[in-house]
DNA sequence: CAGAATCCTGTCGGATACTG
DNA sequence: CAGTATCCGACAGGATTCTG
């Protein structure tokens, strides 16, 4: 596989730094990072959000999420297994079937992440607004 | 400007179809997606878990943040004021004096960031050995 | 000091084709 | 059905240089 395996993760998270009191954000951030990481790529969060209602098949996650390509899919599961959020069962059958479930770890994750989305929803307007009020400005000054 | 000041959104959020009754979880998600975007970045996360503890100056944000570079900490800083999470104050003085700050809007996130920061804290070591155990079960199976 | 502009690279992720 | 294997384009983001 040429990625996603990998143990590395995608952050330096240098330790080796003593020259200020805050500097332990940034060590902090190293194991916040990762699951960060995995919440936050472009498909983990609504894999997390469907299989919080029911378990589902690979083809039943890839229909319920629009757009995602089939690869991302085995990524994102593959992340989501290794890190024992998701469990994955593999039928002997022929044809294969293959369930997707969330392990209880992932469901505690899901409750914390929906207070995410909470916020969001909640102050999704306040936002817009900033936006709209900073995009104008910027408009003003540059024509 | 190259990046960053674009208006249209990351992901394409395509809200055409309605094969399944869990198609909803799309559509949310390009809301949720936006804010979470911005959290989820390389330094925003740093950016506001620093500013929520005092107002801080540019070059004091480039010291405290170990790695950044001041391309990533200006784009990063101009996202989070464009959502209105951050606010940036111009002191008309030479040598110029910049300061940022979390408006109460990004403290608000900040609270709600810590729950997903705390979970990690608290669960990191299952995570640690469920990939531990994922990876030993690979290795197993590909020698 | 606080950035803006430019260049360049690694990585993410989509499209496609092939299997057990 | 549930993947794996390749190829490849787009973009995030680092290094560097130049200003008000």
């Amino acid at each position: 596989m040429e990625e996603g395996t990998s143990n590395s993760p995608s952050y330096s998270c240098r330790t080796e730094d003593d020259y200020g009191v805050m500097q332990w954000h940034v060590r902090e951030d190293c194991e916040v990072r990762q699951i960060l990481d995995r919440i936050a790529d472009k498909w983990s969060l609504l894999v997390i959000s469907l299989l919080d209602r029911q378990t589902l098949r690979f083809t039943q996650l890839k229909q319920e999420i629009d757009g995602i390509s089939q690869r991302m899919l085995t990524t994102t599961l593959r992340h989501l297994e290794r890190d024992g959020l998701v469990r994955r069962t593999v039928h002997p059958v022929v044809p294969p079937r293959v369930d997707y479930a969330l392990t209880p770890l992932g469901a505690t994750l899901h409750t914390t992440i929906q207070a995410l989305v909470d916020w969001t929803e909640h102050h999704q307007p306040e936002i817009a607004a900033a936006r709209a009020a900073y995009d104008a400005a910027a408009a003003q000054s540059a024509p």
